[in-house]
DNA sequence: AATGCTTAAATTGTCGACAATTTGTGACTG
DNA sequence: CAGTCACAAATTGTCGACAATTTAAGCATT
């Protein structure tokens, strides 16, 4: 770890080894960025072409995209883009809160004290941040997700770990590109993440899970307010 | 619902649509069963000819076996079929604790009452089928997850029933299917099972999700047990 | 005899064409 | 004029062949 970044690219680096993989990043970011617009249809044949593949390897992209819920399929009858309804957020972030817990719990009984004290150094980063852009910290969104996503690691459960950097925060990502800014939470975050992280130095498993589902039910809070307002 | 079944078939009974679907049960089964034995090599060509199948779709079976964790596969080197071991059936059942808890909670907070009505009554057949066996219950398998299976419907949370029903529940399967007789916690499990029925049905969602998580979180000091045992 | 390189076999990745299914259109009938 | 059936177009599902890559086996070299 050379604990320099302060954004950590979750995304694999060095290029995919076949071009089914390629493809489904590209596919991927196109959507999380709305240039596939939510709920349009997609058609194989264009896809194929507008990627220079043939139908095969973008077939399996497609079958990874609706894995992690990016893409709804219908057998002989299509796929397309998923949109991003209060209801299904909603269930998101539910399992989230559950599993998030989950992995907070586990992190303060597996974690290592040189990953709590990078953890901590982490946050005063975060710190910095804040403080120099005077609140408005723009990479908060990936800030954020880089708290969580260190927990997830320290929970050293696989499955979660999984689940929630490659389907769940994909998700979250997306609805926050598309539902444009959210009001700057940054400071409260941070303070949450504090406690969350004094509540894992300190071993307290039942705190550290009870902080961090609290910590998402309040985010979920906020989210639902802006979802609802939208549609109305 | 017609209230007769004592166990509820999970799998589709009409025939899938597609090719790929229905080799993608065939091979389910196979490999819960241990016909294909875990860490055994999958060579594509072998297993169309086998299903009588062309590459194409059996490779979509394959990928979906791959997504509910059956199989794993390293690009350009095949896929085995997984390999269950203690530290993975942790990761299993730790996740598993902390989505059936949020799914108990949700069952509290969204049941309506005749499906609590019918929740008891599932129950009451299980009762029966204790004493008629007198505690040897072999649908205890089945059954006990068919009471997981409704409190996971009932919570009515898309993304953590589709996680539980279409790849936990199928690994736990074949976790019990491989390691023999389970010593019969029928009579035990019940008991539990009513406790969290009742508080369901009382709208207590905090000590439902606090029972279900105690629940899974026995049985798997239980599991636990079984595989270390095995693996000396 | 052990190690490293070269080559051959086996296996996966990719492609384009064909078959099966669904959806949309339009004529026909009540 | 509404509803239904048949037909045609578009799209997905399936197949077999070819290309790229990995794994293994065999040979030469130290």
């Amino acid at each position: 770890m050379t604990g320099t970044a302060s954004t950590v690219n979750t995304e694999e680096l060095h290029e995919s080894p076949t071009l089914a993989l390629r493809t489904f990043d590209s596919i991927k970011s196109d959507i999380i960025n709305g240039e596939l617009a939510q709920g349009s249809k997609i058609v194989e044949s264009d896809l194929a072409l507008k990627y220079g593949i043939s139908r095969g390897p973008l077939r399996e992209a497609i079958h990874r995209l609706e894995r992690i819920k990016l893409i709804v399929r219908i057998p002989h009858a299509g796929s397309r883009v998923v949109t991003l309804d209060t209801r299904m957020m909603e269930d998101i972030y539910n399992a989230r809160e559950s599993l998030e817990g989950m992995a907070a719990r586990l992190a303060a009984r597996l974690m290592s004290d040189v990953e709590i004290e990078s953890l901590s150094k982490l946050l005063d980063q975060h710190a910095a941040a804040i403080s120099e852009t005077d609140g408005k910290v723009y990479f908060q969104r990936e800030g954020d997700i880089d708290f969580h996503y260190r927990i997830a690691v320290a929970s050293q459960n696989q499955w979660i770990l999984e689940k929630l950097n490659g389907e769940l925060y994909q998700l979250i990502r997306m609805c926050r590109h598309q539902s444009g800014q959210f009001p700057s939470r940054a400071q409260t975050a941070l303070d949450q993440h504090r406690q969350i992280a004094a509540a894992i130095a300190r071993r307290d498993e039942e705190l550290a899970e009870i902080l961090m589902r609290r910590h998402i039910s309040g985010a979920w809070e906020i989210v639902k307010t802006i979802l609802e307002d939208q549609n109305d």
